[in-house]
DNA sequence: AATGAATGAGGATTCATTCAT
DNA sequence: AATGAATGAATCCTCATTCAT
């Protein structure tokens, strides 16, 4: 029966669905391998038939998750766009899209945050894999903006991070205190970048501006 | 000796403090009070003598520490300063100093995300001790800066969140990160102050204009 | 083997059994969970495959053996008998036989009377399955005899428990003072019922007695 | 201070006391010191000041409230009373009273059937100092009546349990029945009574009869 | 491939008992 | 005499992992 092959096929797919939300829902530790295999509708012995332990189902999880947003990220990169301020705010609102308010993207940073320790070389290939790259690349952009004259020289240009933290902060937000006040999404990543791009301008009075 | 009576004075604050250093290392459901006990120099029973289950400990540590930050947010909000970009600089190098370099401030912040979904009351009160005053006063010096012609009209002025974002995202990053790639935290600082403040910056060319 | 197949079928009577020699040596609260299981011959983790808590394993312990003995006293009450005297003398002796001579069913008795206030719902359901139909069955049968001008009327034919008393009493005594003094049992036995047939007599002298 | 010196004076009877409530209530081995002391008004170091485990505290109450109901028997003992009949029925009325009726007896009943086998020694005495005299004192009376020509021989005359047994039922149903259903106390007596003297009473249809 | 019965080490919690004050 | 902080052995219960079927 195609039904059964195909259930064979797809049945690792449905495990790490489940563990992401198992695992999302409790974390590494208060996750029970029971609860995820009832929740892929299947019995424990299977989740071991295709994984190790525990460790490398929560580690496979993350690694095929990451592998989405990866690929995503490089077709991104891929895209061409038109002047620097143009390619740096689309590239602000792909990570918002992705990293934000995307759940998966949002609950891969909890994940970092909050078992990183116990798997460190889930944390190295997620840093290898996407923040360097991506801070890789915001660099790029804002150094190419810098060369063609549309940004200023700032001290900032080296730090992605300074350029990106509003949008992994609005990610923390969600996945902490979500329930405790509405943010207006929309609005939040307009004022980030509309204050970004203001302060990256070249304007007659930082024009040559040095750091101070 | 005054052993006795000194040791149950001290008692309750060895042990928070031995409970952090856990919580802190391996996150509330993976941490084993047998370790917190041996940690703060006593046996299990009596952590049991003190709190009365895992998850009061962990609350009342949390409450201890939020109460020591909340004290410093508090003096550092009496203290008058010049400017309004002097304010706003100060204010965000304190939150820099306080919740992305200090240990303790930084770790609260991953208990938040890591096991805030087990206490939602912990986070509530931490919401509306911390993050609400704080963003509350990043809003009122913006507006007071804006009011005075200091700075300029600027959507971001609604949301301290996207002030505030890189020194987040620096506590996020050494949580997670250390180890990967060192910081220059002086110039980060630096570079996230130069940047916004000239993103807040009144000049002729965007006093008036409009969100793009 | 049909090994593994076979044991499933049988454990949970397996741990019954245990269960049940285990709390009527030691009642509930003293019993140890891991004695039940060597007794059983299987690990603590077993137990709790089939019994969620001690508390319910205790609890479906009396229900099964309870079922035992309720299967007994129906096939009993369905037998027919001859005069009334008969009828009665042969009930008192089956419950002689169920209730205090058989170690089963006495020791139900001790588990109501040590841990009944800790299993209230345990105690109601004893009390509706057995207690009220013995009681029930045995006024019936005074009142038969009664009504067949076999037995006088007499105050006690409204309580069951006074027919009853010296049997159940029996019970008691062999779980508490075994080893103090022998009983002739058969001997007690027939003084019961001698007493109580000659209490229940007709003569001239009683026929119209009121109480007294 | 007289109040202390009282207080002294009184603090082991007032153990004693919660203690035989917290028994009563739980058993021995579900009892919490902790318990007993607090509703003895102490603390857990005073009860050891005055009893060196809880197995000796457990002894020493039932020791102590034994010895009131012992006097009681003496005194009731000594008592004359009038014709056999009387004396019989006058004695059953006192046992219904302390054993069934009164709840520190009834308790007591129901330590023996709940944790005797734990506490040999205290069954041991128990039985000789309550359940052989009582017994004994039966037998005699039954004896007497009967060497008076008030009394049949009946094979029940060795067997004081078969007269008693309704009363120590009805303690028994106390103990565990209380709430199922509702008795009529004087009723019940008054039904035994009657019962067990008409089944005692010398009539010419039985005045001969020899045991079967 | 999949099941689920069985294991057993591990960890939270309880509580009788001790002892410095 | 009395306290109550401290202990630590005991015990319930959990759950990752195994393996016969």
């Amino acid at each position: 029966m195609k039904t059964r092959m195909r259930r064979k096929q797809e049945r690792p797919g449905e495990i790490l669905e489940a563990a992401f939300e198992e695992f999302a829902e409790h974390g590494f530790a208060a996750t029970r391998l029971e609860d995820v295999a009832s929740r892929a509708g299947v019995t424990k012995g299977t989740i071991y038939f295709y994984f190790e332990t525990k460790e490398r189902l929560f580690g496979e999880m993350i690694r095929h998750f990451s592998a989405l947003l990866l690929a995503e990220v490089d077709e991104f990169l891929a895209k061409p766009s038109e002047s620097h301020k143009e390619r740096l705010s689309n590239f602000i609102r792909f990570v918002y899209r992705r990293f934000a308010l995307d759940r998966k993207g949002r609950e891969i940073l909890r994940f970092m945050v909050a078992d990183g320790k116990h798997f460190p070389g889930l944390v190295a290939r997620h840093y290898a894999d996407f923040v360097a790259p991506s801070l890789q690349r915001v660099n790029e952009l804002v150094q190419m903006g810098i060369a063609a004259g549309e940004f200023r020289e700032t001290p900032a240009a080296r730090f992605g991070e300074i350029i990106m933290g509003p949008a992994v902060l609005l990610g923390i937000w969600f996945l902490v205190f979500t329930g405790q006040r509405e943010i207006d999404v929309e609005a939040f990543v307009n004022g980030h970048i509309d204050l970004l791009l203001d302060g990256l301008r070249v304007t007659p009075s930082n024009a040559a501006s040095p750091p101070p």
